[in-house]
DNA sequence: CTGGGGAAGGGGCCC
DNA sequence: AGGGCCCCTTCCCCA
């Protein structure tokens, strides 16, 4: 018995050796595995932080050659401001910002883009107008010898400051640390807004963002960051939460934090997606309008959407109907939850004039004391959405629910406009998110209507066939026709009055 | 003054 | 009869 028990003793502790090596044992290969995985994926972030070292150095040669090559001794930016605002990108999306207050780029602002030895470009533009509201924009781009990182610092400084157009970075000014700085650091997957204090950053970044909408004119919006908004994205109205990847539960897989192998929740910034959207994109408009019209916004697609709300009419001048088959313009983009507050916001609160996804969210982000990048980002994009177009039709229109709510009973999502059935809305609505499916088969054009389209066409047919019967001229428009003939009628457009 | 795009309204046709 | 769709027209604006 007692040789029993000994024996019984010898075999668990035997067992529990045992057991303890297979622990060691198995720990070891967890360990080995996931020394192996941060292996893998450090090699993978370095792989994926050199090739987007590459895109930005061709981006910056292709900008570098397009405005060298247009203008080789004073380089000046052409307006592009209707291309920007009729949604086509015309140039490198990063490279330029036009300055707030300005509508045409001037003699006197120059652009210096000298990349030297491939390891540093700046590009400056300044602004002489000795106006407070123009402001000193200083694109950098410098490389530095290991961190793979590509800055851009969009400074705004005090007016007059002497042009800064140096190739070497330490010989600028290095600016005030009071100065308000925004640093974009590009090299990442997605542009991250690192600030030096938040309440400069928001400030600055508001300043930025407002630039445009000071002076009235929606083409003379900056892009979000200084970029050109990408057309389409432009008026976005879709945006989405930040999704955040990176665990932080506190287990063994926790590797954010620390772990820099897997600290890619910027990457998947909803918000920075379509600065991404614009990086991997060739950004020459033709290429983007066949994105745009082949992926995304393809007309099929979208006329099968129905982004309208329809005001019931038994209830009054009261729009309470969400009619949104698909809250979002196209694959790729999740459904944004702003669009489901203001969902939330037209079921609970009629005041659809004062709630619509514009306000809601300027209203909510007005709330944001601590806006970060990506609320930047997206603001700056609904205040272009709210203060160019938006407004335009609102003050063309009146505002909310113009004219007869019984006949207009679908009502833009948007500005409130009425129209009296759902394509007219549909069409309308793409104002405000720039859609143009109808792209021409023989330039980069894109149009909202088929019927501009097909106008369009004659210009590539030559065909004219509005001719007048009191001359030999012909006219592509009926319009153009028209306005001739008053000339002939001897029809003054503008009479003095009778006293 | 013309060229041409943007946007909206109206009417006809079809289901 | 009503709605959807398509096409055309018209006006406005800007280059």
């Amino acid at each position: 018995m007692a040789n029993c028990m000994v024996f019984h003793t010898q075999i668990t502790s035997i067992m529990e050796v045992l057991a303890n090596a297979a622990v060691a044992e198995i720990c070891k290969l967890v360990d080995d595995d996931y020394a192996v995985f941060r292996l893998e994926m450090s090699q993978s972030q370095k792989e994926n932080t050199a090739l987007r070292r590459k895109l930005q150095l061709l981006e910056l040669k292709v900008a570098r050659e397009r405005v060298l090559g247009s203008r080789p001794s004073s380089v000046k930016i052409l307006d592009r401001s209707r291309g920007m605002a009729r949604g086509h990108l015309t140039g490198g999306h990063s490279s330029f910002v036009k300055p707030a207050g300005c509508n045409k780029w001037r003699d006197d602002q120059s652009i210096t883009v000298d990349e030297g030895s491939g390891t540093l470009t700046k590009v400056v533009i300044e602004s002489a107008d000795a106006e407070a509201a123009g402001p000193r924009v200083k694109l950098e781009k410098a490389e530095g010898d290991e961190d793979p990182r590509l800055s851009r610092n969009i400074q705004t400084g005090a007016v007059g400051v002497s042009p800064i157009a140096t190739e070497d970075s330490t010989t600028a000014p290095a600016p005030p640390r009071t100065q308000p700085s925004i640093t974009e650091v590009s090299g990442m997957p997605n542009a991250v807004l690192k600030s030096e204090t938040d309440k400069e950053t928001l400030t600055v970044t508001h300043r930025l963002l407002h630039t445009g909408s000071d002076h009235g004119s929606d083409s003379e919006r900056l892009g979000p960051l200084g970029c050109p908004p990408a057309p389409g994205l432009e008026y976005f109205p879709v945006f989405h939460q930040s999704q955040v990847h990176s665990r932080g539960d506190g287990d063994t897989l926790d590797t954010g934090g620390d772990d820099p192998s897997c600290s890619y929740s910027t990457e998947m910034d909803s918000g920075n997606m379509l600065l991404s959207l614009e990086t991997q994109t060739d950004l020459s408009s033709g290429d983007w309008n066949r994105y745009r019209s082949s992926s995304v916004y393809s007309d099929g697609c979208l006329d099968k959407k129905r982004e309208v709300i329809v005001v019931d009419e038994g209830d009054g001048d009261v729009p309470l109907t969400w009619n949104a088959d698909q809250t979002q313009l196209g694959e790729g983009h999740s459904q944004g939850r702003d669009f489901i507050d203001y969902k939330e916001s037209v079921e609970t609160n009629p005041d659809v004039a004062t709630h619509s996804p514009l306000h809601a969210f300027r209203d909510r982000d007005t709330m944001s004391t601590s806006m970060g990048s990506s609320d930047s980002h997206r603001r700056v994009l609904f205040d272009q959405l709210l203060n160019s177009k938006d407004q335009r039709a609102m003050a063309q229109e009146g505002g909310a629910t113009s004219g007869s709510s019984k006949e207009k009973r679908f009502l833009c999502m948007f500005c409130n406009k009425g129209f009296s059935c759902l394509q007219k809305v549909e069409i309308h609505q793409r104002v405000h998110t720039g859609v143009k499916p109808f792209s021409c088969t023989q330039c980069h054009m894109s149009f909202a209507q088929a019927g501009n389209l097909k106008i369009h066409q004659r210009v590539h047919t030559g065909v004219k066939p509005f001719s007048c019967t009191q001359c030999h001229m012909h006219f592509s428009h009926s319009s153009s026709l028209k306005r001739h003939q008053r000339i002939h009628a001897g029809e003054k457009s503008f009479s003095c009055p009778p006293v």
